[in-house]
DNA sequence: CAAAATACCATGATATACCATATTCATATA
DNA sequence: TATATGAATATGGTATATCATGGTATTTTG
């Protein structure tokens, strides 16, 4: 039995006329394993799709009932926002889910859907993208490797 | 029960045209023992593969995800770059895992892959970037001693 | 009843699991 | 010290299973 459950690794599938694309198979396997389900919505940030499990946003909203101070008034908009904007996806016995218009149009995904995995959460990008994206991201961390800190630290 | 799993020594071993290679027996044991399973990604700076368990991956996530707010720009990038880059390897009966292309040209790796323990961590690199690296390293602790007792003291 | 959404089937490409052989390494013995 | 012996490991090859994807049937909904 695993213990981790995490999206990792970059993967592009096709998207078909119908919007259905392949949720990568690891992917897939998580949500059947944790039983729970997919669940996308617009990121507030970046023109990309975000995407979790069911499970992981009830823990968000949790915490954010057991301890509203916590949390920024900011972050609690945001919040709503994303709730409001999110939608559950089941995939069909070939492993498919089928992504909405607003969504497609949001990550201005035609083609290609490259699904890039965030650990806890993961999203979706048109090719395009998400190419300028990491290479904005790896820019960024060549000028300032103490990021990287939290990484080299986390040994016990 | 054993309580410290380190990744050590030095051992090469060769990749086949499929990009298979054995993983080290040692290491192998550690995966087994921990039930775990190896996640590789390409170094953020240098020319070679890193590789550590899901398991030291998944704590990192977890503190991403508490120590931090939802919404944070730098962990939102952070994220990206690691669980993006980074892909599970699992081995087979016979102990091989095989190495993906992006991987492979990052570390300019072509006949051999020298396996180098770092502890909680590993790298694979190409024997021509490792005996440039290592003659790196020799000549930089040959010049300030002083670092060295910082790492011996590290140990515990 | 028409249109759209959803579930199922078929196929080729790709990756994975397994078997067989070779090599290395450690131990014992002369 | 050199050599024999056996076990563990590494490596080459091949069969098998999985996955992504195009297409079609079936159900739902207005």
């Amino acid at each position: 039995m695993r213990k981790s459950f995490l999206f990792l690794d970059t993967i592009t599938n096709k998207v078909d006329a119908k919007g259905r694309v392949s949720l990568p198979a690891d992917y897939r396997t998580i949500v059947k394993e944790l039983s729970t389900e997919i669940v996308c919505y617009r990121s507030l940030t970046a023109p990309c799709i975000e995407g979790c499990t069911e499970e992981l946003l009830e823990k968000l909203a949790a915490d954010i009932e057991n301890s509203t101070d916590f949390f920024s008034e900011d972050q609690d908009d945001l919040t709503n926002l994303i709730f409001g904007d999110a939608k559950r996806f089941s995939f069909d016995s070939t492993g498919r889910i089928v992504l909405t218009e607003k969504l497609l149009k949001h990550a201005e995904i035609t083609e290609n859907a490259v699904f890039v995995g965030k650990g806890k959460k993961f999203q979706i990008w048109s090719e395009e993208n998400w190419a300028k994206e990491e290479a904005r991201i790896r820019e960024k961390v060549k000028l300032s490797r103490p990021c990287l800190r939290i990484k080299e630290n986390n040994n016990d």
